[in-house]
DNA sequence: CCATTTTATGAACTAGAATTCACGAATCAA
DNA sequence: TTGATTCGTGAATTCTAGTTCATAAAATGG
């Protein structure tokens, strides 16, 4: 990964892009596509606007970098707990269970896809494409957990792990964004708990 | 509702108020806050810019205007198709369905709230205000409709009513959300039919 | 040491959009 | 008819924000 680091020809940049990308995501996070200004991300990232210019584009661009990173990131570590080993559904209220975390924390950022998708819908392709595509990532890794689960029993079986698995994205989402909304965790906390024992199987 | 339109003393406005802001609705519908301008504005509504607004303020006190139309006609149909007489559950898929039917006809639009909200979350505290409180009510007409299923027996009645209702909002925002990114429908179809399964009394 | 290439910086440019100004038009009261 | 009040119209104004230009700085290769 860090190989052909020495070799390159002109002046070596002074930063470290992912660095830079990460406190730019947070600007665009809090403030939205339209509303962020250079002068908001020169402020944060402590470089000049021609040279994010000329690293990663124009305004757009650097978004689209942005949300890139925000899916490797933030959403991959959420695929990832999915994932883990150990009961479904465990790991489902553990998901879950970050994602209150960060409301809690901050309940005023909610989620940068959701956000995003709100403010600017399918209007501009490219940022619609790299959304859809890590919402799709994370539907595929929901359905596979609620699979198990039902396989083992711990989840109702009577319907549909994709309906399921879509519906737990439905329920995210919105949760997220009224909480963000109404700066209120008890929203998201309601939902998801309802949604939890929902899909428990009764014993 | 219709008195005192007579006794003005000055020129008389040559258009309806509800009908333009019916048009600026569709405007800002489709395009956000920040992406409409007054040239769409007056494309749309026949209006000249100034006439907006000496008749409704400025921008935001413009869009102000428009969300509460937007409560007093759209969320306040869907309340009362909830209130309706009859079964409980029915009513619950009949709402559903005319979320459906907004999706389909035209996928692009999402729900209005939910686009303001994730362009703008609460930095306008007087959109966000507006927003909250129509939810609120969206939310207490799902509670009480809810709490008369579980009474009918015709829905479960293990989970509290109130979480429900919270899910059921969390559940439409989030696939209205995700209908309109994708432009496709069936992302909504399949959250709300899994929504409507899981609710059922089991029999 | 010189040519080349890439990066950093400051300033200027440009476009778009909200707001405001000034004037003409229409209605009512007296 | 006259004056007062409100509404409609066109243009000007002002400001913000994204983009671009020109130049200096820092590295590599021969």
């Amino acid at each position: 990964m860090s190989r052909a680091a020495k070799e390159a020809p002109g002046r070596p940049r002074e930063f470290d892009p992912e660095t830079v990308l990460a406190k730019a995501m947070d600007v665009f996070w809090d403030n939205g596509f339209a509303k962020t200004t250079y002068a908001m991300l020169e402020q944060e990232t402590g470089l000049r606007r021609q040279s994010l210019v000329y690293a990663f584009g124009d305004k757009k661009a650097l978004f689209q970098a942005v949300l890139r990173h925000y899916a490797q990131t933030r959403v991959n570590v959420f695929i990832q707990e999915l994932n883990a080993p150990g009961s479904p559904l465990a790991n489902l209220e553990r998901a879950f269970d970050s994602w209150l975390e960060d409301v809690r924390r901050e309940s005023t950022s909610g989620c940068l896809f959701v956000n995003t998708s709100g403010e600017l819908g399918p209007t501009e392709p490219s940022f619609a494409q790299v959304i859809e595509q890590s919402t799709q990532h994370l539907c595929q890794a929901f359905q596979k957990t609620i699979e198990a689960g039902q396989a083992q029993g711990e989840i109702i079986s009577t319907i549909d792990a994709a309906d399921l698995a879509k519906q737990a994205i439905a329920v995210g989402d919105g949760a997220l964004l009224r909480s963000r909304a109404s700066g209120d965790p008890s929203f998201a906390e309601s939902a998801f708990r309802a949604f939890l024992a929902l899909i428990r199987t009764r014993d």
